[in-house]
This record gives C-alpha cells, sequence and structure tokens, in this order.
DNA sequence: GTCTGGCACTCTGCCCGTGTGAGTGCCAGG
DNA sequence: CCTGGCACTCACACGGGCAGAGTGCCAGAC
C-alpha cells in the first residue's frame, strides 16, 4: 500500500501535469506544492509510484506524467468533484431555458458542455425505450395510403408511411386511432406490443389485414428508434490537444463520426452515477489517449439518455466532472418542465 | 492575355502542386509534362504567372504554388468536371437506395460525399420554403391543449404545442382540420397565408381566438423551420490539410460547427449550377484557407436545398467538383422517387 | 527507519556553423 | 523567342558543443 505522502505526491503531479502539460520533476514540485519534504525524497517517492504503474517517463531524466493507471488512482482516491461556480450556474440555466424544443434542448446542451469544459461534448437524445407514448395519429393520404405519426412524452416525433392492401375506410380508421390511443397513451414503448396484440380481431374481415401492417409498422417503429441519436461538438477544442497533432486526433474524430461507436460508448458506462473511462479503458482503439466522462439524464429519478465529454486523458477531472454533472442535472429539470 | 503555352504551365503546376503538396520547380514540370521547352524557358513563363498574381514562392528559390487566383483561373479555363467511372456511380447509387427515410438520406448523402471527395462534406436539408405542405393535423391533446403537425412532400414533420385560451370542441376541431388542409395541401410554403387569412371569421364568435392561434402558429412554423438545418460529415479528412495543423484546422472545424455559418456559405451560392469559392473569396475568414464547391438538388428541376465540400484550396477540383454534381443528381433522383 | 544533501550521470533541446541541393534570375548566343 | 550556362540565394539537414533539468544512488543526520 502507498503511503499518505506517496498519494500526495502523485496528486501534485496529476494536478501540475494538466496545468502545464509538461513532465514534471521532483524540485518543481517541491517549489509548488507544501509537502514538506525536499526532492531527495520526492525523489524516491517516484521512484516507487513508478514501479507501482502509475507515473512514467518520457525519456530517461525527464520529469514524469501520469499513466492511464495513475489518472484512474487519482480520479477514484484523490479527487473529488468541484462544484461550478454561481454564475457559471446561473450561466447555465439561462442558457438553457430559452430552449424551444427538443432538437434546441439538445443543441444548446452539447454546445454548453463544450463551452464549460473546453472539450468534445457528447448528449444523446433522450432514449425511447424508456419514454412514454404521448399520441398515435394515423392519417389517409390517400385511399390505400396512410402516415402513422408517433408522439413522445419527450417530444419526439417518428413518422411512417404505410401502404395499405385494401383501402381502409375514414371510420375504420377513426375507429383504430381511437383504440390504439386509448391502449397505449401514457404507456412505455417495451410495454406496447402485448396491448395491442389482439386489435385486428375486433375489426371486419376487409380490414383486419390493414390493421396488422398498421400494429407492426408501430412495433417496428418502436424497436428500430431504439437506436439511440446522438449530438456532437466542441470538435474544435481538439485542436488543443497535444503536441503530435495528425496521429492523436484523426482517429478521435473518424471515431467520434462513427455514432455507432459513440452510443456503444455511451451504452457501457453505468447506467446512474458518472463514469470516467481514462485512455486505455475505452474499448474503441481510437479513443485509447481520451477520456471519456459521462453521466446519465433524466425528466425524473430515472435516467432515459447520457451525456459527456471526450478529453486528452490529460484533463481536469475535477472540473470536468463537475460540469458534466451539472449540466445533467439541469437538463433534466428543463426536460421535467416541459 | 498569357499565351497558351502559358497557360498550360499554369494547369501543369497546379496538378504537380496538387498531387504531391509540394512547391513545384522548373526542371520537375519540364520532367513530368511534355511541354516541349527547356527548363530556362518554362522559368520565364513562370515569371510572368507571378508577375500577374497566379502563383507566388513560399521562400525565394524555392517552386511556385499557385495564388487564389490561379486556382480560380484553372478552375474557370483550365479544368473541366471529372465524370466518376462507373463502379463509382454504381456504389453511389446502392448506397442511397437503401435509404429509409430523409435524416437517413441526409445522413447517408454527407457520409458518401465526404468518402468519396476525402473532404469534409456539407448537405443542407431540402428547404421548407420550396417545399409544400402534404398533410396539416390537429390533435386535441387536452381540452385546451392542441398539438399542430406539420407534414412536408420531403417527409419533414414539424410539430407545435398549442394553449388556447378556450376549449376547443371536437367539432369544431375537425371543422377547422378540414378546411385548413383543403385549402393548403399542395401549397407551396409562401403561398399559405392569404389563403387562410380569412379563416377564423367563418367560425363562431366563442373559437375565433382559437383559430388565430392556431393559424398563428402554423404561418409562425412555415416561417421559422425556413431556417434550414444542415448535416455535416468527414471532418477526420481535415487531418490531411496540411504540415502546420493546429493554426489552420482550428477556425475550419469552429466554422464548420457554427450551422448559421454555413448556411450563410451555401446561400450565397447560385441556387443551379455548380459554384466554386477559392480561399478569400470566401467571406468567412476561417475559411480563408479552404474552397468551397456547392450545387443545389432537388426531387424536380427546382433546386430545394445545397450540397458541397469544404477542402484544401490545394484540391483535386475537377474529380471533386465531378463528385458533388453526381451525388446531387443521385440525391435529387432519390427525392424525386419518395 | 526515514529523510536529506551531495554528487555523478544521462539525456533532451538549443544554438551555431557548414555544406548541399533545388531553384531562381539574368544574359549572351542561336 | 528559345536555350544553355552561370552565379546567386535560400531552406534544410547534419553534427558538435553547451546548458539545464532531472534522475539514481549513497553516506550521513535525526
Amino acid at each position: 500500500m502507498l503511503s499518505e505522502r506517496r498519494l500526495e505526491v502523485l496528486r501534485a503531479i496529476v494536478q501540475d501535469y494538466v496545468g502545464t502539460e509538461e513532465p514534471v520533476g521532483s524540485k518543481a514540485l517541491t517549489e509548488r506544492h507544501q509537502l514538506g519534504v525536499s526532492p531527495a525524497t520526492i525523489r524516491n517517492d517516484m521512484a516507487a509510484l513508478e514501479d507501482e504503474g502509475f507515473i512514467a517517463q518520457p525519456h530517461t531524466s525527464a520529469g514524469r506524467i501520469p499513466t492511464d493507471k495513475g489518472y484512474r488512482l487519482f480520479v477514484d482516491k484523490l479527487a473529488g468533484v468541484k462544484p461550478l461556480s454561481s454564475p457559471e450556474r446561473r450561466a447555465i440555466q439561462n442558457f438553457l431555458d430559452g430552449a424551444v424544443d427538443l432538437d434546441d434542448v439538445v443543441g444548446r446542451t452539447v454546445r454548453l458542455l463544450a463551452q464549460l469544459t473546453r472539450q468534445v461534448a457528447v448528449v444523446q437524445y433522450p432514449s425511447l425505450t424508456r419514454s412514454t407514448v404521448r399520441h398515435v395519429e394515423l392519417l389517409a393520404l390517400a385511399p390505400a395510403r396512410l402516415m402513422l405519426v408517433l408522439i413522445t412524452d419527450t417530444g419526439r416525433v417518428e413518422q411512417r408511411l404505410i401502404d395499405c392492401q385494401a383501402p381502409f375506410g375514414e371510420t375504420s380508421l377513426a375507429d383504430l386511432r381511437a383504440r390504439l390511443n386509448s391502449r397505449v397513451v401514457g404507456r412505455r414503448f417495451a410495454d406496447v406490443p402485448p396491448l395491442v396484440q389482439d386489435l385486428p380481431e375486433s375489426f371486419e374481415q376487409d380490414d383486419r389485414g390493414t390493421v396488422s401492417t398498421v400494429l407492426s409498422v408501430l412495433l417496428e417503429t418502436l424497436v428500430e428508434e431504439t437506436e439511440e441519436r446522438l449530438m456532437i461538438g466542441g470538435t474544435a477544442n481538439l485542436t488543443r490537444f497535444g503536441h503530435d497533432f495528425p496521429l492523436t486526433i484523426r482517429p478521435v474524430l473518424e471515431a467520434l463520426e462513427e455514432h455507432v461507436v459513440m452510443l456503444k460508448l455511451l451504452g457501457e458506462a453505468k447506467d446512474s452515477g458518472m463514469t470516467v473511462r481514462i485512455g486505455h479503458e475505452n474499448a474503441h482503439e481510437g479513443l485509447a489517449s481520451t477520456s471519456v466522462v459521462t453521466v446519465g439524464y433524466g425528466s425524473g429519478d430515472e435516467a432515459v439518455a447520457k451525456l459527456g465529454v471526450v478529453g486528452p486523458t490529460r484533463m481536469d477531472y475535477p472540473g470536468t466532472m463537475g460540469a458534466v454533472r451539472a449540466v445533467a442535472r439541469y437538463v433534466g429539470q428543463i426536460l421535467a418542465e416541459s
């Protein structure tokens, strides 16, 4: 087990390295922090920390930098979550309050998070699996052509075109619309299928085919749209990444553009509470030099989606975690109100 | 006026520079191209081209590189549009044919264009101003709370919540829905306002307020949503930009994220035909080192939106223009079919 | 046992001078 | 008007030398 002071040394190394972006040496450490011991002692501690794999030196006779494992220890044991200042809190609230619809909320959140953390922000749209149905609408565009519109409680609207085998009368349409709504409004997506299974039976022979088609399209929409969407912003912040540009940021940009990859990444994080994945802990190779801080957010107690930031492993963890948590809270509030 | 050969020299310089990314000298030129004259002669021609501002040298005694003005001349007079190979065409068609809805069409188009040109792709969603109304739906969510859903011929759906001053009966609602649709379906957005102006008068006193509110929300939606949306992809290609990274690509990334900026950029381009804006011809400062190739696309004869790519001024203009034009055509076809 | 000061050692980064090569401009002659 | 020749100019790569930061280790103090 590491002594108290050695942990303190690690903390100091992380802090200094995050601030200066340069390997930090024993002398500089004693100057900037009140450790109460001499550089020589620090050197011994550093050697121990290096043996344990928490820090490393880029070249012999350079200062030390934290390893992924070092950051991990720092995040788990040494760092708190730094709360935002109250002007910052106010700014967040003001900025988010202006949103007019769901796209706007997500868009503003992304920009906010990117600005606040000066990193790349990722915000997942509220997931449909956990949402409930607010309304199902059926329109006849032509005698044998319907449009299904699904409205969720998070304000999303999905539409699907349906070609029917046989014309479908206005009366039957109104009937189906009413019955559908009475059964599914307010329900969670996952709960819908059994509730509508027997609907076709209550219709006349001629209409049953169409009713079945409509139902299957509806269920398909519920499932399909579980593929969640996300919005990404602040990629310009990648330019502050490091000195050896192209090699580092190219794979990151590529990963960010592959929304599938990012969704998988978010999916691997805990549903509630904050998750920090550091460097190689990220499954995706392109993100090996980045850390990802994510947290779930939602309108009620339960998280309906996740948001987070992607930045260099050398990031200000307490600050970033504070910003991510705060933004998630406010977005949750906004969603609950609307 | 420049002699035939000097134009030929400029063309050769542009081609070589685009290929090698290095300043091109007189000797290398005579080796790679059959110009039929000696390096010394080329040098004279180069001096003349430099006097006219078409080429420049980064340092004394380095080769020449084209200036913005040089590229302009190249694009206007010297370069054709390089048609795609037929495998490429087939790939485009196959890839776009798989799209299931508008978002998917736009998403696939962006990815396609980015891959094909190896640059950043920008695709504007089909504009609402030029679209027509396919259906307007009114739903009662609560006695005094309506939802307006607007469906366009390009497959977009917009919804708005409306709080009414007074409860609005189901009969009146059906009435309003029917009258609205009979008047506006098939109309262009811009033509709608005069067509619905007198609607409130035909309703009973009690309902007039609500009808007016609904109309104003509808008109607002038509106008508001004229703010067009766009999708951007292929930003990872920016890493192939140049040697002096951060300074060059940072402003470009920033500009790309500001959709407002990009929309303005697209707006400045011609509505029909291809537009190429080279370097400083772009109003936005961050894009001074990029060229933007755009073209309108649409389901019919008329363009409903634009798409294009953003790349370094040193780009393969004929190839890029060919890809952009081809993609625009196929997207137009897809839109027309759906 | 633990901390400390001292010392020798090892690198990296920087500066500087040199040399080479690519490229130019100019000029005189075909 | 084209060409070959020639002198000139830089950017860039190479290599030595120097300074500085940082380390590891060891012997001695508390």
